[in-house]
DNA sequence: AACTATTTATAACT
DNA sequence: TAGTTATAAATAGTT
């Protein structure tokens, strides 16, 4: 007559799940428990609220309070507060200045962007490289100007230490000038002036989602 | 010494809260604890999931894993509207989609860039913490020539791939008459979809949410 | 799907 | 807005 003693809920890992079956049994609880809270949000807040959810096996479910289709497009269609109707023209007087200070924004953002993923990735590639013993192999396409910066600044040390190094040995041997450390003179004052604006007027960025201004 | 006995957690009713302040907080609290757990489930059954949040005051807040656009996307591919098919319709929301597509570029990318923001920040942290040196800057004392030749014959191509990597970073920086659409070509841009007073066929509810078979 | 031991989220308060 | 604490709620492992 023992009882059954369960381990209960143990700790895991947020990490993808290997065990299909298990897998599979916790997408649809957690996918249940997710859209429970929205739920509850909605009504304790009296706010709109859309979830799109696509399984493992490429299903698609959705919440949507009232409905999904409406939220989309006001989010799409950027609906501030409901008296659009005397704004409207306005607005749309300015949609050229709209746009263009969308690109402008965006491409700030984008410019961020791509700043932060090539170091990123350059970070990556020198974590790696430094484990390596051909670490002057690893392919540079991908570096940020940050990093090809401090890379051209550090060749230039490196030119010299290996220059000295082979002029020692040179000196027992016959003299082979190479014209290949001539042209490093021409990154030594390359003025290297992109800089990313930090700004994101219109978003800001938080926890685990965006915020619209 | 008398304790400070919290009241604790207290069960609450799921009906509107009627103290602003209150509401604030908690829409605020939920709307978090909704966003991680969205980004749980993400991680640990690598699915897509896109949530729409406007709050009480009409701000938009968003998560999306990969892009609240494409999971927006994937659904209404899934389930499209009536007319999609006309072509002059996307024409005469040109305007219009034009702003829509922008916004969600932006959020997309503000998306894109926080995790890479995370993802650079947690490398550098990495880095700092292994190595107090940079790797490129190790002595070449101890190399022989064989391999003194070997290293400058590959800083030979590094120095051109670098070269090369540059130029074309200041290329893209200084002629960009419309750097918008320029910045793009890293992303595919696809035909935008705006009409989502759309039904949705293959319908089905359950418990919170909905699920299209 | 049901059962619990636990972990996690969060209501009330600072 | 950000912590703290006690408690409610969610859920991992199991049946």
């Amino acid at each position: 007559m023992a009882k059954k003693p369960s381990m209960g809920r143990q700790k895991i890992k947020i990490a993808k799940i290997q065990i299909k079956n298990h897998l599979q049994v916790t997408f649809s609880k957690r996918r249940s428990g997710l859209f429970k809270k929205a739920s509850e949000l909605c009504t304790l807040c009296g706010v709109e609220i859309a979830i799109i959810v696509f399984s493992p096996a490429g299903k698609a479910f959705s919440f949507g309070h009232p409905y999904v289709e409406s939220i989309v497009d006001r989010l799409l269609t950027r609906n501030p507060p409901p008296n659009s109707n005397a704004l409207h023209f306005v607005e749309e007087a300015h949609q050229t200045a709209t746009v263009r200070e969308l690109n402008l924004q965006l491409t700030q953002v984008l410019n961020e962007l791509e700043g932060e993923r090539k170091r990123g990735e350059a970070l990556d590639h020198i974590r790696k490289a430094s484990q390596s013993h051909h670490w002057w192999e690893a392919p540079i396409d991908e570096l940020g100007l940050n990093e090809l910066e401090q890379l051209r600044d550090s060749m230039e040390v490196l030119k010299k230490n290996l220059s000295n190094q082979i002029s020692k040995i040179m000196t027992d041997q016959a003299a082979n000038p190479s014209p290949f450390f001539d042209s490093f003179d021409h990154f030594e004052s390359k003025p290297v002036q992109v800089h990313f604006a930090s700004t994101a007027p219109q978003l800001c960025s938080f926890g685990y989602g965006h915020e619209f201004l």
